[in-house]
DNA sequence: ACACTCAACACGTTATAACAAGTAGGACGA
DNA sequence: TCGTCCTACTTGTTATAACGTGTTGAGTGT
């Protein structure tokens, strides 16, 4: 093995192996020579073809599995989770929609609704007291029967108790807009804070993704006016999802745009 | 060293260490124990203390520094990069607007611009050929002096060449919404398409945050009607940031509300 | 008082060794 | 033909050992 620089040897494999995935030599799905080639290939121990894979691993351009090997992971997300104006006139905009139908969208999830107590979190989110009653609904999403995202979702019993909407699901409205719609609460706007993140394990075990891959966690608010109706902890695997905004400018602005 | 389930013994430290960084007892910027003292408290090996290490630092709850010792990593991300209505009614908004303008925000970025052509992917996501010419603008963005933000930026020139606004930067009016205004081409929306993924090799070091550690990366494209006007590939350091879209929801829907 | 040196300590890198555990395919028997 | 078993191969886990490199603070000399 050619020590340049001084470089440590498991760091330029980890160069070598990453130029042959990114300029393509080694394709998606493809499994990465054995450790015990590696080895023999540069001459190294196996401690550091291991850290050099492990590099890769975190970078989360290979998986790894046990009696298998490793395999350069597919880079590209499939699905797109879309919030914003869905009849945008942009012509592009279509495909995406359709496509979200189309790859098999039969809704299908499974849910758990409580009632609870406000945390202080949730409190501060929702404008209430930390100890007001709240619904609590855990949903867990699946795409092609593979758990894809996880949402854990907060009402203040304060605006739905006694109302028909009171349970998120079962009713014959579903989803937060309609069923305010429903009790006379009429969502004006909502907000979404996107944060990454690398996979808690109870995440990782439950979205079915390697520990340590990148996952996205969106904090939701939907409001009424100023006041918060409903706010949701939301976890994709960035593997599988791209979140796709779409806003609208507003003409003639004095403010510079954030860029 | 208990042997719970033949559960591996440096998953079991790093649950261990794990649950005393979030129930607190290891707080933010904390020292971990050293390498050395782990292997006297569980009476395991260097490298099972290592692997315990290294899971967490996977995780991104732990930073490593050699010749010091690991840290508990600060969690929160200090700054927010907000699209969307900034004159919303909601009274939180404000402070998130204020503080981004109060916390040292001078406007301080560098970049580069220069004419080129379009790539394939480019072309595709501006509606133009490959091979079509166009503007490009790299922009590294600091905030407190440290890098916290790269964008690249593509505008066709079939769009802005001979204008005043040619140039991206450096004219009276800057800000791509301003700028195309002032030839008369109004934008009327912007999608912006989210992912997360570990930072590559040349982000980490150009952000200054550990390989390895989420970043989020945003394609962003600027419409007039149906016409792309402007796309530009941002990427941001999840540690340092979190992305916060605002966005109006219209009334009278038929269209279920995605989750 | 100040600057320099150096040792103690931290993590980083690499080698060798052994056994565990998961996977896949071929051999073999019913 | 089909299922079982076994073996070879793969990554997973752990131990011991040695030396490299970055950090820090105490001690020392000026």
């Amino acid at each position: 093995m050619a020590d340049f620089r001084g470089r440590p040897a498991y760091l330029q494999i980890a160069d070598d192996i990453r130029s042959q995935i990114l300029d393509g030599t080694l394709q998606a799905e493809d499994r990465l020579p054995s450790e015990a080639d590696l080895m023999a290939d540069y001459g190294v121990s196996r401690i550091v073809v291991r850290n050099a894979v492990e590099v890769l691993r975190s970078e989360g351009l290979v998986v790894k599995q046990q009696g298998r090997g490793s395999f350069v992971r597919a880079q590209r997300p499939q699905r797109t989770r879309v919030v914003g104006d869905l009849y945008s006139e942009r012509p592009e905009a279509s495909p995406f929609a359709a496509s979200a139908r189309a790859s098999g969208q039969v809704p299908e999830w499974e849910y758990q609704t409580r009632r609870t107590t406000a945390s202080k979190t949730i409190a501060d989110r929702l404008g209430i007291q930390a100890g007001d009653p709240v619904m609590r609904t855990s949903y867990r999403f699946f795409a092609d029967g593979e758990p894809a995202m996880l949402s854990t979702s907060f009402e203040p019993l304060a605006i739905t108790e006694g109302t028909p909407v009171e349970q998120p699901e079962g009713g014959s409205v579903t989803g937060v807009v309609p069923r305010m719609d429903a009790i006379g609460i009429h969502i004006t706007h909502v907000v979404e804070d996107v944060t990454g993140r690398s996979a808690r394990p109870y995440e990782a075990e439950t979205l079915k993704v390697p520990v340590g891959v990148p996952v996205l966690a969106i904090e939701r608010t939907y409001y009424a006016k100023s006041r918060p109706i409903e706010t949701a902890d939301i976890v994709v695997s960035s593997d599988r999802y791209v979140l796709s905004y779409r806003l609208p400018v507003p003409p003639r602005t004095d403010q510079p745009t954030p860029r």
